[in-house]
DNA sequence: TTGTAATTACGAAATTCTTCGTATATATTT
DNA sequence: AAATATATACGAAGAATTTCGTAATTACAA
């Protein structure tokens, strides 16, 4: 499933402090940008009925949780980005992604042992 | 710049075949998905419009080429993704486009000479 | 108990993005 | 020259996304 971008905001927010009320999710985007009470409500209500959230109705506030593990959500979206904006040349993608410089021995070696292991496969 | 989906296509169309005029891209897009002609008319004009494309009204037929290189949407694209997605940790970005199983073995080995290179310097 | 505050549900306006029809102009063909 | 084909311009319909107002409900406080 593709969150768009508000919804990527929501599950950003819940990935990051875990389940949260409509009030409390509200209360942190709005450090980041004006949104009314009923719009992350209504959103939320919208992400649960795709399936992105799950929510407990128990209590008078129900408290929602993100559906997704952000791996999943991360691992699609490179995907997709990677066919539409990388034309499938993943080599270039990772490239860009280190920043053509400020990657770290460290890193360096790390991905080494990942590619090691992949070719292993 | 933010390019939206359709936008994306197209400049990813011209970025691989070079300049084109509307026809010869609405052909090439129709390869992929099935467009009407005006429809591709007027998302190069309102491209243009943004600056996303240039043109060269000379001929009757006037022909379009991309106004950014790859590379800076594809930065772009990839910064907006690291903050949106990513909640800013890089190596987990580039650790997930390693991870995504389908790398082939060619995308392997291009990805280890790319490493040596940055542990030359 | 009565009024105030907080919450969910829901419809619909507002915005952005995508698609296309129609009008007009310019070339090409017969 | 007239008919046909091809181009741009442009408005607006259609679709997807985002935003919010209002009503109904439930808790809380005076």
């Amino acid at each position: 499933m593709k969150p768009t971008e508000s919804e990527l905001e929501i599950l950003q927010l819940l990935w990051e402090h875990g389940p949260m009320t409509v009030r409390a999710l509200n209360d942190q985007l709005n450090k980041q940008r004006r949104v009314g009470y009923t719009t992350s409500l209504k959103m939320m209500q919208i992400m649960t009925e795709k399936g992105l959230l799950t929510r407990n109705t128990e209590l008078r506030s129900h408290v929602y949780a993100p559906a997704l593990q952000p791996d999943d959500v991360q691992s699609n979206i490179l995907d997709h980005i990677l066919k539409t904006v990388f034309m499938g040349d993943r080599s270039k993608l990772v490239l860009q992604a280190l920043g053509n410089q400020n990657a770290t021995p460290d890193e360096l070696s790390e991905l080494k042992a990942l590619i090691q292991k992949m070719e292993e496969k």
